[in-house]
DNA sequence: ATTGTAATGTTATAACATTACATTATTTTT
DNA sequence: AAAAATAATGTAATGTTATAACATTACAAT
């Protein structure tokens, strides 16, 4: 019930170690669930997780098609669909965008946490928020299946460097 | 500080009535603000008030054109934009479509319960699921400029007649 | 080897949205 | 009332996001 499946990272992190991190958790869900993570998935894992941001699919598809002629809309959204099927990627309704998921073990929804500024994204997954959410649709008689939470505003980092100190 | 700002309607209630509010209340608030509630933003509005439902600007476009030779995309979409603006309709992101807002006193974001099975689409506007919200969302230093929240499942209507009862 | 299934290739098009510039309508200023 | 300024709409083209439809290839199971 872990709440900050990823937080907002610094400037300057090593991002490699991100990468990696997806793709090796990438591969043993799929082991575990008897998937392949073929070439072509694992790569587009590799480019959604280029950065700490939301990355949209055409540009996926752009990068993709330097390494590989043919590659094709479909390519992609083929792609990502498996990705998101299996909660490795997330759809960032708001911006038609997607991101790595911060914590591929099952697949789940997360709350999103979208800076203005510099557009990177922390992911949430509040059991408080969910059920504070189920219950008051309950009073409505509604049962939720699924949610989308995507917040905009400013992270901590851009938040303290705005026009203001130092 | 009202929680539901439109509920789930039932089958044949009188719609008519729910277009003819909207309508009004555009009216009066675009009088209070000094704002042209044209007849292009007019009929536009109640295109989206069509239905309890989502409805799609290429929809609006189509039913434009019925009666409005040289309505084009930029027609349907300045006048949401319009509309939207001054809180009259949402937006639903998770489904790229609009809805009328149910309470359009001051410009607000919504919560929006999406049923599954008859598109129906009920709007809360709760301040406990903003501030726990907020609060959470704080807690890793970021502050909330704007939420979207679509939450899809069962409405009441739908889950009671669901392959089960009488 | 044959067959079934999953994955990918390929072409085309659907669906959603914006840019850019011309024109008309309305309001404001003189 | 005329001129100027502003707001709204018309119009054509284009940009962006996503899927349909059908062919082919790769891989696994028998």
């Amino acid at each position: 019930m872990k709440r900050v499946l990823m937080p907002f990272k610094k400037r300057g992190h090593q991002h490699d170690k991100c990468v990696d991190r997806a793709v090796s958790a990438a591969e043993f869900r799929c082991a575990e669930r008897g998937l392949r993570l073929t070439k072509l998935r694992r790569r587009v894992l590799e480019l959604i997780w280029g950065r700490h941001e939301p990355v949209k699919a055409y540009e996926v598809l752009e990068k993709l098609r330097d390494e590989h002629r043919g590659a094709a809309p479909p390519t992609v959204y083929r792609a990502l669909d498996f990705l998101q099927k299996e909660g490795l990627v997330h759809r960032i309704e708001s911006l038609n965008a997607f991101i790595g998921c911060g914590e591929p073990t099952s697949p789940h929804l997360g709350q999103f946490l979208i800076c203005r500024e510099c557009g990177s994204v922390a992911e949430m997954d509040d059991a408080e928020i969910t059920s504070l959410l189920a219950a008051k649709a309950g009073t409505l008689g509604f049962q939720v299946d699924s949610e989308t939470i995507e917040v905009k505003g400013l992270c901590s980092e851009c938040g303290n460097t705005a026009n203001g100190s130092t």
